[in-house]
DNA sequence: ATCATAGGCGAACAGACGTTCTATGTCAAG
DNA sequence: CTTGACATAGAACGTCTGTTCGCCTATGAT
């Protein structure tokens, strides 16, 4: 029930913020049960209860006897989580220069890697690479790893970038830093050294935003 | 079925429109049986063949045995319906158990990981954790990396998985097989020798889904 | 102390729901 | 013609799920 002055009982606020969770989570609503389970309510008749609550305050409405038929009145409620679809436009591994797409390349890659919006920003110039062997271990990257990557952006001191070593006709991911004519070049583990080559023979092909692995 | 030109059959396209409309309409995707009055299906034993090859032709997700557990897949529609978005319940680091949420912790995380759902399958179970610190570079794991864990699953050899160490009270993330009364933990890094532990001194505390870094 | 009331709890019920099994039909390949 | 893969129907089963009802406890007035 309410309180006189429109306010939530804790039950029925607990209730509905688990709602709202779940449906971010599943898409569906959730049953009475799962309600009870979810918010240690003790009894599926206490949560009918606060439902009916919760219904007479309008902060949702039900469908009788429906399963799963609960849908929050939300009128302000914001999806801020929007996904964007990244194309894998080629394979990073230790014996090839990894690919820097063109506008062409982005549009004609056949897989593409979903990821949430809000984890990598702007969709500008975003592209994936399939990471291939175990050269790239000490920057922490596996065999199968998909790296996302920004191209035509700056890369600024100490972000982690794609580097292609001419000399050993190479790729690499490693932190960069520019040290006038030389690039010191730093693995992501702390118990390996960093070192430096010729600033001429590296070419930097994007920053690395994120690196995501499936076990 | 799909046919061999990728089209669908015409009654798959009949439950995918209504779907569609359904959602639009209610908020809540349709049971089977809805489904097979509102096509004028004959069987609802037609429906769930007709899902499934749905399914198969990744038009849509499905969550075994629930109500109402369709997710339309729908490049165009993608925005909220395919992100799940995995509380974050704690942290895992060296010197601490990894926490293994129970449904209370997971309904009171405040923080949480927006993820793309065909990374991830079902969301049945999904936590994410947040490393502390440098001890699980040899499973080419970062501090500050989120893991994705899933837990009441069973961990099978050869997983990637959350492994409190009873003895020396410390968490570790490495890839178990059951060898009798031991379990032998193996690094990700291949340049490390696996070891072996007492499996009674080791909790499994839960699978390894997928590990997400931003740099 | 007695009684009424409200809140809370758990079991039980009836219907909803997904799944599966069997039987039948269709149609193309061998 | 036979075989096997696919499609369709119908029914049965077991679980899920919303609802209800009886019982318990605490509180406060009589």
């Amino acid at each position: 029930m309410t309180k006189g002055n429109g306010q939530l009982t804790e039950p029925q606020q607990k209730i509905l913020s688990f709602i709202t969770r779940y449906v971010d989570q599943n898409n569906v609503p959730p049953t009475i049960r799962e309600i009870q389970a979810g918010t240690g309510i003790s009894s599926t008749s206490m949560v009918s209860y606060h439902l009916k609550a919760l219904e007479r305050a309008n902060v949702l409405n039900r469908y009788e006897r429906r399963s799963r038929g609960l849908v929050i009145n939300e009128p302000n409620r914001v999806h801020l989580l929007d996904i964007a679809t990244v194309p894998i436009v080629g394979v990073i591994g230790a014996s090839a220069p990894a690919p820097t797409p063109d506008a062409d390349a982005l549009a004609s890659a056949e897989n593409t890697m979903p990821i949430a919006r809000s984890l990598v920003g702007s969709v500008e110039g975003l592209y994936a690479l399939e990471v291939k062997g175990n050269s790239m271990i000490d920057a922490l990257i596996n065999d199968g790893d998909i790296v996302i990557m920004r191209r035509d952006q700056e890369v600024h001191n100490g972000d982690l970038a794609a580097v292609f070593l001419i000399d050993r006709n190479e790729s690499t991911l490693k932190r960069i830093y520019r040290e006038g004519k030389r690039l010191k070049l730093k693995p992501e583990n702390p118990t390996m050294k960093p070192f430096y080559v010729d600033a001429r023979i590296a070419q930097i092909h994007g920053r690395v935003v994120c690196v995501i692995r499936r076990t």
